[in-house]
DNA sequence: ACAAAAGTGTTCCAGGTACACCCATGA
DNA sequence: TCATGGGTGTACCTGGAACACTTTTGT
């Protein structure tokens, strides 16, 4: 209490606005190149990476502290959010850790700081517009970037298993219309959101058959040929249909 | 704190053992004649009806906390548990109904008090064996009993909704083993499993279809044939199988 | 013998997979 | 005109739904 009497109300650093030993941390998809990516802050002057997460206001609605920390990190509004899992295991605090991010930080503290003890965390994943994003570090972390599911560099306490199972649920979600519609540009091709779903999956999918249950689906929306590049046949480009259309 | 000062360090109503401002809430269902019920609470001395929940020892894991409910409200251990959504919207608190229990309890409270405060809601739902359990009343209450999902008296706080998203989630894993294998007896025929799987969808399922689904699942296994009372053949009866048989 | 419930065979249909073939386009 | 990728038609398979029929048992 002493430690924080200085700071401001709304300092980021004053644990006293923040409903004590609860966190968000966020899974933030983006789809790339034919890469799914996530995105992994970098902690200043250490070598810790982490999820981009943060602490929950007393007035605030977790959900809402979740999108305060996406707004944060990418600029952006209007997020596809899903809470996913809440991680509770008493020992996945990491003190240590903690502690070399805060004296990196020239923050003073001791084993007694409220960043220090132990912490819930709520798990949120959002599927963001790859190319709208602005990722932003927040006052803890030198970076905030993209890195390819795949390449992953190691974080920090449990984090690796919070992506693991954001991804589980992605995957099981796959076939619900908001992943195409969060992830990729407003107009696409056939072939386009095809290799979507195979990235996320991980599995070559048949074209002829994912052709026609997308179609017959209802939720898409050819919106008229053409799309210049190769030298073959020009796809038509879809749009996902509204829900009242 | 001056209030707790007297208090044991076990006392349950020592706000200072616990992870502030976060519980656990557990959607307790058993299956008797017929019926899907769960366990609800009454508060001592009001017409207050709650789900059975309490607090985060803050050395205990969330799902060792929702264990320690489901061991002292039904007696049994090693049941099927389920995390399914975290409640934290920052305005369930309701610090009037709270304080009437605490009045009702001769608590000594004011505004303050930890227990009138916001929090966080781990919700959990557990599928256990209905004659085996010994339903009991926790401290607070004075009673803790079965009630059918389609007569459940009105609840306190947002625990109506915390129902409602844990039936979804239970008829969304409806096809998964697990549910038949903890609610139903050792034992069962074809028209048990049947039943029960009706009951929890509140639909009519075709029986033929059914029969045959549950055969080729490849999860139950016949042990013989059962004697009835009734003027009919006589069904099999049926085991879930062990997955590694 | 009959009623009632259980078990099983047959048929039909929807969705998914696989393969084939045609279409459009740039080189 | 050829290669390449895109769109669609046809055949097949599987799993569920619907219906019929047989089996068993108490009355």
């Amino acid at each position: 209490m002493k430690k924080d009497a200085k700071l401001t109300e709304s300092d980021p650093l004053n644990g006293a606005q923040y409903m004590p030993g609860l966190s968000v941390d966020c899974v933030i998809f983006g789809y790339h190149e034919n890469e799914l990516k996530i995105l992994i802050s970098k902690f200043k002057n250490t070598h810790l990476y982490s999820l981009p997460g943060g602490f929950i206001k007393k007035s605030e609605d977790i959900s809402e502290a979740a999108r305060r920390v996406l707004f944060e990190r990418t600029g952006l509004k209007d997020i596809f959010l899903n809470q996913f899992y809440t991680f509770g295991e008493s020992k996945r605090a990491n003190p240590e850790a903690m502690m070399s991010v805060m004296k990196a930080n020239d923050i003073p503290f001791d084993e007694s700081h409220w960043m220090v003890q132990r912490f819930i965390s709520v798990g949120y994943f959002a599927l963001i517009n790859y190319t709208r994003a602005d990722p932003a570090p927040d006052h803890f972390s030198e970076s905030c970037t993209w890195y390819d599911v795949d390449e992953i560099p190691e974080l920090m306490q449990d984090h690796a298993s919070i992506v693991e199972k954001a991804l589980t649920v992605l995957r099981s979600n796959i076939d619900q219309a908001f992943i195409g519609a969060n992830l990729l540009q407003e107009q696409f091709t056939m072939a386009d959101i095809q290799k979507l779903h195979e990235t996320i999956l991980g599995e070559k999918l048949n074209r002829t058959g994912f052709h026609r249950k997308m179609l017959n689906s209802g939720l898409l929306k050819r919106i008229g040929k053409k799309k210049t590049g190769g030298s073959h046949r020009a796809p038509y480009l879809y749009v996902f249909q509204s829900i009242e259309e």
